[in-house]
RNA sequence: GGCCCCAUCGUCUAAUGGUUAGGACAGCGCUCUUUCAAGGCGUAAAUCCGGGUUCGAUUCCCGGUGGGGCCGCCA
């Protein structure tokens, strides 16, 4: 039995998209998990749609989410020689004729195609539907549906896993392989990624490619399970986070789904939420700082922060945090004493009096706190004791939280204030009291 | 228009002749609580329609309908 061979092959006309990640993915997964090979080949063979940094960039993140190619990138652009033999091969044969400056393969109408596709089952096609096809175009470069073909012949690829926009083109495809006298791979077509309009994903329209949603600060981990979770599904299990070794073991080809798939944005953010959950600060510390190397708006604010001051802030806002994107923002609460309305500091129907007192008490607390107990733990203990003296906790707690946030809504009290400190939250106390006074 | 593919909660899906049609996200409710989250508990929500086949259809067949794809010197 021969090796197992898949291959990636995007044309490099725009960033890596979901899709794309998606087929490159399933290709990896079913190599990988026969001990096969997975190559990635760039068909450039449209120069007009070639654009910069596209191949760059198919290259980077297939790297970046762990999808290692064992050959490759091999360009269809440095292979003409070999279509241009191809088609006078086929010429010769009288299978095709110069049309202008380009070359057709004519194709016979009799009969029709059947294959047996590996998710769909058998399909059959007629052959008169189609029409002689350009293979050379008048450029001296081979179309797709010439290139496509001679390199998977030649690169003895066994298994052909791609989009469902093919399937219509298998006529054209088994007659190639007839003319050529080669054996045909074997295929498997992949349903549509649809938009939320259940329209084809297309790079066309501005569509979100890999790059934006690592940019937006999604993990790798989180965007790679989510795309494995579109079409395909364990049959046997409830189990939906899979690291890329444990898709390898568990997926299945023949089990994924035949209908396109509509993704939705709040089940990816829910993924990134667990596996942010999951992940230990120290852990999450390097991932953060690696991502805000490269995000501008982590510098809002200027201020350096020390490792272990980040490390509180993040462990207090892992529950909440869905992307990394939304650090900056957060990072700026610690950072910059808050601007805010000062009814924020009213708890339920507290007049301007009482919480005035509040936060006195407050104040009072923690000047009587040093630094050396200016703990989360001893704030708590302490606040709590007084807390006692009002009719509702809140009546203390709120007004406290609301000076030192700025907020409507944030983390606990005491957590906040260990991470400023005892003079930062005095100050930010005294600054409530001051804006009541108006 | 022709051909092809597809059809289970709003979304991603499980169940391949026998289940109260399961899970997850989102929604809603309750709980916890100093706010927001997180957590816990709970709730609502689907087999596109019509015919067959069968003792029995989500599952098999046929026909509709609906959605999508292809019909390029794009891939």
């Amino acid at each position: 039995m021969h090796e197992i061979k898949t291959r990636f092959a995007p044309s490099p006309t725009g960033f890596l998209h979901l899709g794309g990640l998606r087929t490159a993915l399933y290709n990896y997964l079913f190599a990988k998990q026969n001990s096969g090979e997975f190559i990635l080949r760039i068909e450039d063979t449209d120069r007009a749609r070639t654009v910069d940094g596209a191949e760059e960039n198919i290259i980077e993140t297939l790297k970046t989410f762990g999808l290692y190619f064992d050959k490759g990138p091999i360009r269809q652009s440095e292979n003409l020689d070999r279509y241009r033999e191809c088609t006078q091969e086929l010429i010769n044969k009288g299978a095709a004729y110069k049309d202008g400056d380009a070359v057709r393969f004519k194709m016979i109408k009799d009969g029709a195609t059947v294959f047996e596709d590996i998710i769909r089952g058998e399909i059959k096609i007629e052959n008169k539907l189609q029409e002689d096809f350009v293979i050379l175009k008048s450029d001296g470069y081979p179309t797709y549906n010439l290139a496509h073909l001679v390199d998977d012949h030649d690169m003895a690829i066994t298994h052909v896993i791609r989009g469902e926009e093919f399937i219509s083109s298998m006529p054209k495809y088994a007659a190639l392989h007839r003319a050529f006298d080669w054996e045909i791979p074997r295929y498997a077509h992949l349903p549509l990624l649809l938009d939320k309009n259940r329209a084809k994903l297309s790079k066309r329209e501005g569509e979100m490619s890999v790059y934006d949603f690592l940019h937006k600060g999604y993990l790798k981990e989180a965007i790679i399970n989510f795309v494995a979770l579109l079409g395909w599904h364990p049959s046997k299990s409830d189990k939906e986070l899979f690291s890329l070794e444990e898709l390898t073991n568990e997926f299945r080809l023949e089990h994924v789904q035949k209908s396109g798939a509509i993704f939705d944005m709040t089940k990816l953010d829910w993924i990134n939420r667990e596996y942010i959950k999951r992940m230990p600060v120290e852990t999450l510390f390097e991932r953060v700082k690696e991502y805000g190397e490269k995000d501008q708006s982590f510098k809002i604010g200027g201020v350096e922060f020390n490792k272990e001051r980040v490390l509180k802030i993040l462990e207090l806002e892992k529950p909440r945090l869905t992307t990394f994107s939304e650090l900056p923002k957060i990072f700026f609460m610690f950072n910059v004493e808050p601007k805010y309305n000062p009814e924020l500091l009213k708890w339920k129907k507290m007049t301007n009096a009482e919480i005035n007192k509040s936060l006195e008490i407050s104040n009072n607390i923690i000047e009587s706190i040093d630094d050396a107990n200016f703990t989360k733990e001893y704030l708590e203990k302490i606040f709590l004791e007084h807390a006692k003296e009002f009719k509702d906790r809140g009546e203390l707690l709120w007004p406290f939280r609301a000076a030192l946030s700025g907020k409507e809504s944030s983390p606990g009290p005491f957590e906040i204030s260990e991470i400023l400190g005892k003079e930062e939250s005095l100050r930010r106390v005294k600054k409530a009291i001051e804006l009541l006074r108006g």
